[in-house]
DNA sequence: GTTCGCCTTCAACATATGTTGAAGTCAAGC
DNA sequence: GCTTGACTTCAACATATGTTGAAGGCGAAC
C-alpha cells in the first residue's frame, strides 16, 4: 500500500494555480517553463500541469533577477535540482545563487574601490 | 593666470575616444547620454564632446548592471554627481551603489533563509 | 451532456538595452 | 582648401523579458 502523500513529483497544479502561488501573471509562467525556469506535464488534452516545486522556483527566479541573473543563468543553476527536490537540493541552489550575487557586488565594490584609491582617479 | 591644468568639466573628448576608453561600442556611448548615464556638450558642427568623467561613468554603470541595476536606476544615482565631481562625490555614489547591491543580496538571502528554514518548505 | 471558466497556440505589441547601416556633415592633416 | 576618417541622425534590426488578444479546445460541475 503506497503512501497518498501528495508532495513533490505530483504534477496536478495548473497554470493559473501556480501563477496566483507565485504572484505573477499566468503568462509569465508559461514564458518561465518555455525558458526552463519550471517543467510541466500535459494532461490528454494538453494542457500544462505542474508540481508543488513550481510557485517557489518563480519566486526565487524574481528574487535572483534582482541580483543581475538573467532567466538563462537562473535555469542553469535550477538545472541542478532533481525532478523532486530535497531541502539539501534546494541548500546546494541557494548556496550557488548567494555566491554569484556576492561575486558580483564584490566586483562592484573592488572597481569602485580602486577608482577610489587608485592613483588615476576616475575623474580627477 | 589661470592654471592650464584641464582637469573634469573640460568636454573635449570625442564619442570615439570615451568609447574606446569605456571599452563599448560608440552607439552605446550614444545611448547612455540619451539616457542620462555622460552629459556632453556639442561642437559649433553639432558633435558630441565629452569631459573625463565620461568613461568612468560608464565602466561604473557596467558594473552596477551586473548587480542588477537599471540604466535608468544608475542614471538616478549619477545624478547625486556635479558637473565636475570631487572623489567625495563618487564616494557618495560608491556607498549609493554598493547599499543598493547589498540590499538586492540580502533579499535573496533572506528569502532562500526562510525557505530552508520556514515550517513550510517550498518544495516539500 | 451541456455549460462556462480556464486552458491552448500564435502573433503582435511593449519596454529595456543596444547594434547596424544609410545618407550626409565635420574637422584635422596635408 | 581638399581629403578622409570620424562624426551626425534616423530607422531597422536584435535579444531579453514579458503582456495582450483572437480563435479555439478542455474539463469539472451541474
Amino acid at each position: 500500500m503506497t503512501a497518498v502523500t501528495q508532495h513533490s513529483g505530483a504534477f496536478t497544479l495548473t497554470v493559473g494555480e501556480v501563477a496566483a502561488d507565485a504572484g505573477v501573471a499566468a503568462s509569465a509562467v508559461r514564458f518561465y517553463e518555455q525558458h526552463g525556469i519550471i517543467r510541466a506535464e500535459r494532461t490528454a488534452g494538453d494542457q500544462r500541469r505542474f508540481d508543488e516545486s513550481a510557485a517557489c522556483r518563480i519566486r526565487v527566479a524574481k528574487v535572483a533577477q534582482r541580483v543581475g541573473l538573467t532567466v538563462r543563468e537562473i535555469a542553469e543553476v535550477f538545472a541542478d535540482l532533481p525532478a523532486d527536490p530535497r531541502p539539501q537540493d534546494w541548500g546546494r541552489v541557494a548556496e550557488h545563487l548567494i555566491a554569484e550575487a556576492e561575486a558580483r557586488t564584490a566586483a562592484l565594490k573592488a572597481y569602485l574601490g580602486e577608482m577610489r584609491s587608485g592613483a588615476k582617479l576616475c575623474d580627477l
